[in-house]
DNA sequence: CATCTGTTGATTGGATCCAATGTTAAGTCT
DNA sequence: AGACTTAACATTGGATCCAATCAACAGATG
């Protein structure tokens, strides 16, 4: 059953946390998460047949899924053709790590003077979580918590949604990354770093090891995409 | 038949442009633009129905259609409950400034160096056009034009998809505002600087014009808000 | 032999029908 | 009279059916 088109489907039917009120919403998460996680390949084509039989619902909620996830740029879609899981491309890459570059700062600047004492204490427990998980998957979900978590107090959901939208899709990246480079101890120092400058109130020095961070970061990755 | 259902939905059927390929296509663009355009008011409920009737096609591919809209977060979806244009806040225009601050300036200085004598020519043209014209819908997208001619070049796709999407979402409130302030000559004196700037290679320059720009057009906005 | 064309199969787009849910309003009981 | 229950309606969510489009392949033609 594993070999039905290139990819099993079947498998992405066991979806987590509370079940959603409509099974469009149901389909929309599983899929997302699968891709996002990199459980899906990019350039695999999504029939709405065959999903619509994995997830044994018709394949109108599969349609309604599909249209969410090209409005988020996670697959593209072409007319009488169908859906495509989105290709990741240098380029992509790049410009999410220049886009987060510019955005995460003044998340971070803005956040620091509303840090509580719990706020801190819980980014650092996600740097130790880090440590101990060794899930790719995961261990991108964790290091996206802990971003936001220090950006928590911006004041601008707007901004933080943007902000997790990109560090969700960097995800992706990340986990393409880590595969080849095996376990990193990444860049904890940095995260350290980060919690450390935010609980002495020093937004300067807390900026500019999250813009070094994420330069690190870009050239880091950049490497994987030369060919 | 303008007495429908509070919104005279028949008005938005002539669409522009290039006619799309697929019906839901064609239900997403108009929608959208209505939208943007003020031409539907936020917290305006949108029933499938007459949505459906309005623009001659079945209910599904308005469905897909307000699935796609609500994952650009022009509209809010409930469950069971249906759909409803979003309503603007002081706290949303606050975050996209915010949003525009940060990012624009990126845009502009990476486009700067590999701007052509036509791209700044036709960015002079806009500025007279937006000069001339006196609706404000069509003012929203001159300017939207006029930013975007500047960083066409900065070799970023995704950060000018970004840009163009806060960009449209800034229109909505433009156009609020300019309702109330009457016919401005905005900030033109800007616009002609940062050509300026631009066209001397002047990226220093350029980018402090632009962020005045858009700190000034944020600290005015906001006034309108403050009820 | 290459190319063009017509035909068949697969897949998506759209329409209609039915089920589920939410809302409203009437009616009953305290 | 006020609050709760219940029944009708309106609206959305989902399933199935049909039409339109695209891709692949076979055959004809230069």
């Amino acid at each position: 059953m594993s070999t039905e088109d290139g990819f099993d489907f079947a498998a992405l039917v066991a979806g987590g946390g509370d079940r959603p009120r409509t099974a469009s919403e149901f389909v929309q998460r599983a899929l997302r998460t699968a891709i996002l996680e990199g459980r899906i390949p990019p350039g695999t084509p999504l029939r709405q047949e065959a999903l619509a039989a994995a997830f044994d619902v018709s394949r109108m909620p599969v349609r309604e899924a599909l249209r969410q996830l090209e409005a988020q740029a996670l697959l593209e879609f072409t007319p009488h053709k169908g859906a495509v899981v989105a290709e990741l491309s240098a380029q992509d890459q790049a410009d999410t790590y220049l886009i987060r570059r510019a955005l995460e700062p003044v998340a971070l600047a803005r956040s620091i003077p509303h840090l509580t004492r719990d706020d801190l204490d819980r980014a650092e427990d996600l740097i130790a979580d880090m440590d101990r998980e060794s899930d790719h998957g995961r261990l991108g979900e964790l290091n996206r918590r802990f971003h936001l978590s220090l950006y928590a107090h911006a004041g601008s959901p707007k901004l933080l949604r943007l902000v997790e939208r990109q560090l969700t899709e960097h995800d992706r990246y990340l986990r393409f990354h880590l595969a080849m480079m095996g376990r990193d101890r990444m860049s904890q120092d940095d995260h350290l770093a980060m919690v450390a400058a935010a609980a002495a109130r020093d937004i300067e020095a807390a900026t500019v090891v999250l813009q070094r961070h994420i330069d690190v970061a870009a050239e880091d990755s950049a490497r994987f995409f030369d060919r």
